[in-house]
DNA sequence: TTGAAAGCGCTAACAG
DNA sequence: CTGTTAGCGCTTTCAA
């Protein structure tokens, strides 16, 4: 009783502050700061204020300490979206690093748009985090956030670099792990591949081109834009792109997909297909293993480039002040079945 | 230039204050506050203001302005982990409702354990957060929570409910959908159904576990408890106690999965199986119907689950009152395939 | 319409 | 060892 104080309403809730402790403990105000901080104090003054302390309930708010302290020890982490496992497994990644170093973490999905990317900075820097890790949207101008980071908040990019500003990023080694691939198919007799890649105005999509035209190129193999398609991983699209490809004179054999969510849309196509060509997919996926064949692919790793980033922003934290850096993850070839099929 | 000064080390970054631009305007500090929050002032005068926060790259301090509200805008979600798609997906939900509603949210993963789940929970309580979503650990006494809920914060359970204090809980269907997923291989001719689940302290395994049972009374198929197995998805603990099961006089024609891991273990088990026996899983997973068969599941709406905590959250925060409730998310059976398998 | 003073809850800088 | 005074950057009185 007393808090449901019936329809009028809750009391006010107002929690006891170091004040009320320390008036309650008969103690000036420092004291009972120093108390609360393991400072030293005599100990039968100290007992004063536990006993003051556990008597009202009191807990120090982290919060006004932190304003004073002028940090908030808090970062902000900035994604596409939580739901999709390359960037959840980011995530938590992220999260050890910086509960690890007594910091929380604020999180946010954009859902790849820029505009709203740009608003939740905005709030994440009025907040006054510590620092940001973001994944920039496609494509994304983010010169805004130069003012930001002069007046102090670092920020790192993960899995895509920034456009319009210079900083830290942490990336996958799109270019050198698609090589890989398609240099594992080539491997295997085949010359007629179709590259299925993302938007074309994703960095990592054009970056995952490169690789697939110089993995050609190094083997003397024309490029044909006619295997070739960018966009995002729309089925209906993607069986509509490989109908077409399938109709000329020299169909692929083989098909690279450039992500993971591509890849599924892959499978579900070829789930229904006549023929299948050998398939190799950029980033690993859940179940890759227990399909038939086994999706082969070019893992990439998530919570190395969430960890990565993070402590690469707490280095900037603590007075690395260092030119911008890019740091590249290294991708790993995994032969599962699919990519080590031959040519129809 | 300026900035990097050098091994001096950088400028001392103090941003610029609503005092900084008061002087700067020549105007005092509370015009400025009325015209940084929009409130009336005279055009001129707001003119000046505005230059002055151009010139000086002015910023309100959202955490600094919290403090003095008594809020601090935010939320705080706590479970397991969040790479686990289940969960990320239940993040993305809360997410989505929370930042619509103008706060942020502060997202850790305990891990499952009980002792890390306090840690955090505290230090979320020391930043005042308005409100708390949790996945509470197994088995993990919460009573610590209730001064915290005493004191204002507000806490959501979702998934699983909590112990030791009283508060609300949304949770799936769980006895009423493994029902149904029993039900269904019961009508396609199992009378020998075996059950593999997560450890046993968990809510949920025994809430499934439940469902197991009064699926098999409500048919007079007796209990047995060979067919039961209870504990975390380890692939060879669970072949192992498929063995068994199969070596029995009469061995199991179908078996449900109580979570997704348990699932995908299970599949990895028996794609090296001769035999395979029919399979209903609790929770979907990505790929579910590109195996061979498909696989059946009764599946879970964690999106659903995440909204609803977080609305009822804000509910609360918005002075609901009322008695804690127990919100119960509806589950859907789909059928493709694996669980339509008729008994050997 | 504007501003001065007080204060959110805490710590930093000095005294005593 | 302890307490007093400021002050973090803002909003909230309340008076001009």
């Amino acid at each position: 009783m007393g808090r449901k104080a019936g329809p009028a309403g809750a009391l006010p809730q107002r929690r006891p502050t170091m004040n009320d402790v320390a008036a309650r403990a008969g103690v000036g105000l420092k004291t009972v700061s120093r108390v609360v901080n393991g400072e030293s104090v005599r100990p039968a003054t100290a007992e004063l204020v536990h006993a003051a302390i556990a008597e009202l309930g009191y807990r120090r708010n982290d919060s006004a300490r932190l304003l004073r302290q002028g940090t908030t020890a808090t970062i902000g982490l900035l994604q596409d979206d939580v739901a999709d496992p390359f960037y959840s497994v980011l995530a938590r990644a992220v999260e050890e690093v910086v509960i690890g170093r007594d910091h929380l973490l604020l999180t946010a999905s954009t859902g790849g748009d820029a505009r709203r990317a740009r608003d939740l900075v905005t709030v994440f820097c009025a907040r006054r985090v510590d620092g940001l890790i973001i994944v920039p949207p496609a494509g994304a101008d983010l010169s805004y956030l130069q003012v930001e980071i002069d007046a102090g908040i670092r920020a790192v990019f993960v899995d895509r670099p920034p456009q319009g500003v210079t900083a830290d990023a942490v990336l996958a080694d799109n270019v050198g792990g698609t090589r890989e691939g398609i240099a594992h198919l080539i491997a295997h007799g085949h010359r007629r591949i179709a590259f299925l890649g993302d938007r074309g105005d994703l960095f990592t999509a054009q970056e995952r081109l490169r690789g697939y035209r110089e993995a050609l190129a190094a083997e003397g193999i024309p490029y044909d834009a006619a295997l070739v398609r960018l966009g995002e991983p729309d089925g209906e699209a993607l069986e509509a792109a490989l109908r077409s490809m399938r109709s000329q004179a020299s169909p692929p054999t083989a098909v690279f997909t450039g992500n993971g969510p591509l890849s599924v849309a892959l499978i579900r196509v070829l789930s229904r297909w006549p023929a299948r060509p050998a398939h190799v997919g950029f980033d690993d996926f859940e179940l890759a293993d227990c399909l038939s064949p086994g999706v082969s692919v070019v893992a990439q790793s998530p919570a190395a480039m969430g960890r990565t980033a993070a402590q690469m922003l707490f280095q900037r934290l603590t007075g690395d002040e260092g030119p911008a850096q890019r740091v590249l993850i290294e991708t790993t070839l995994i032969p599962r079945g699919s990519g080590e099929v031959p040519p129809g």
